[in-house]
DNA sequence: GGAACTGGAAAGCCCATGGCTCTTATCAAT
DNA sequence: ATTGATAAGAGCCATGGGCTTTCCAGTTCC
C-alpha cells in the first residue's frame, strides 16, 4: 500500500533565494531566450523554463514580460558598457590608446557576438512600439556617441566640439555596420578587414586638416 | 417578420482576384504589419486583416506564414534595390555622380524610411533561427556590395580589386549604421548632416593616394 | 442560354500556446 | 511552533496557426 494519500501530489522543493539573484536570473535568461529564438520565441514559459522557475515567478518579480524586457534591455547595455570602459581603462594612459581600444573593443567578445546582436535586434524591433525601449535605445546610443566624442577630443584637442560630434557619429556608425554585418554573416568579411577600415577611418578622423580652432 | 430565414446566416460577398493580385497584397500587408507591430504582432489573422482577406487565404496562397515572411523580403529586397538603380539612372553619365547617387539614394524616401526599416529588422531577428532568411539576406547583402564596388571602379578605375571591396564594405557599413540610427531615432542627427559624412568617405575612398597599380 | 463543374474564397473548428491570476505548498526567520 | 513572505503549479481566457467544411463566381459543355 502506498505511503502518499491520493490527491495531494506532492509539490517540488525549492529554494529560497533573495530577490536580486531571482530578477539576474530571469534577465540572463531573457536575454539567452531572445537570443536563440528571437522575440518571436521568448514567452513566459520559456523565459521561467530556462531560469529554472515556475512561471509564476515572472509576474511576481516584474510587471510582466514587456518591463522583464525592458530590464534585460538596461542590464545588457550596462554590461556592454561595462566591457568597452574596461578596454580603455586598459589601454594605459596615451589618449589614442584609449580611443583605439575604445573602438576595437566592438570587435571583441564580449561584444562581438551574434547572440548579443540577437538579443539587440530583438530591442530594435521594439523601438517603434515601445516608448520604453525608444527611451533606453536613444540613452544607450546618446552614451556611447558621448563616451566617443570625448575620447576624440582627448586624443586631438584640436578637433572644433561640432566637429568631433559628427566624426563620433560617422564611426558609431561604421562601427556598427561591420558589428551588425559581422554578426549577421561572419563569411563576407573578416574582423582583420573590419579593424582595419575602422583604424584609417580613426586615422583620418584624427589627422584631417581643420580649420575651425585657429583661422577663426 | 424578418425576411431572412433562421440558420442560414449569409456570408461576405467576394471578388476573385488573380494569384497574382492576391499574392502581392499579401506580401504588401504583411510588410506593413511587421513594419507597424514588429514580428510579435504579425499574425495571420492580422496580416489578412490588413489585406483584407479572410485568414484562410494565407495557407492557400503560401506554405504558411513563415514562407510568407521569405517572400516579403525578396519583394522588399527587390524594390529597394530597384529604387536604388533608378537613382542610379537618373544621376547621368558621370561615374562620380552615379556612386553619390547610390550612396544618397539610402537618405531618400522610400529607403530611408523608419517603416523599412522596421520591416528588415523582423528579418535580421530571423536570420538566426531561418536559414532560408539568412540565404536570401546574404544574395541581398552581396548584391548591394557588388553594385557599389562596381560604381567605385568606375568612379575610380586606379583602385586596385582588394581596395575597391574593402572600401565597398565600409562605405556600406557606414550607410547601413547611419541609415538605421536615423531610422531609430531621428533626432539624434540630420539627414544632412548624414549626407555630410557620407560624402566625405566618398571623397576620401575616390581621393586617397594608392601605391598598387602604377608602382608595382 | 442554362446547368453541372471547377476551384478560389470565407468561416468555423481544433488544439497548442500566449500572458496572467490565484490558490496552495514550502521555507526561513522569529 | 508560528507566521508571513516566497515559490510552484494549475487554471483562465484570449489568441496563435493550420485544417476542414461550406459556399460562391466563373467556366464549360450540352
Amino acid at each position: 500500500m502506498e505511503q502518499k494519500i491520493e490527491g495531494r501530489p506532492e509539490r517540488a522543493r525549492f529554494v529560497r533565494e533573495s530577490a536580486d539573484v531571482r530578477r539576474q536570473a530571469l534577465i540572463e535568461a531573457t536575454a539567452r531566450c531572445l537570443a536563440e529564438k528571437g522575440v518571436g520565441g521568448t514567452s513566459v514559459r520559456v523565459i521561467c523554463a530556462y531560469a529554472g522557475v515556475s512561471a509564476g515567478l515572472l509576474t511576481h518579480y516584474f510587471d510582466g514580460v514587456d518591463a522583464l524586457i525592458l530590464a534585460t534591455y538596461r542590464d545588457v547595455g550596462e554590461k556592454v558598457g561595462a566591457a568597452m570602459e574596461r578596454a580603455v581603462a586598459e589601454a594605459g594612459p596615451d589618449p589614442r590608446d584609449r580611443l583605439w581600444a575604445y573602438l576595437r573593443a566592438n570587435f571583441q567578445p564580449p561584444v562581438l557576438d551574434p547572440n548579443l546582436l540577437a538579443t539587440w535586434i530583438s530591442f530594435w524591433s521594439l523601438n517603434k512600439t515601445n516608448p520604453a525601449i525608444a527611451a533606453t535605445h536613444a540613452e544607450t546610443y546618446g552614451s556611447v556617441r558621448e563616451h566617443l566624442e570625448v575620447l576624440l577630443r582627448e586624443a586631438a584637442p584640436q578637433i572644433p566640439r561640432p566637429d568631433a560630434r559628427i566624426a563620433a557619429i560617422g564611426l558609431t556608425a561604421m562601427v556598427d555596420g561591420l558589428w551588425l554585418e559581422l554578426c549577421l554573416d561572419s563569411s563576407t568579411f573578416t574582423i582583420q578587414e573590419a579593424l582595419g577600415m575602422v583604424e584609417e577611418a580613426m586615422n583620418y578622423v584624427l589627422s584631417k586638416p581643420r580649420n575651425g580652432s585657429i583661422d577663426q
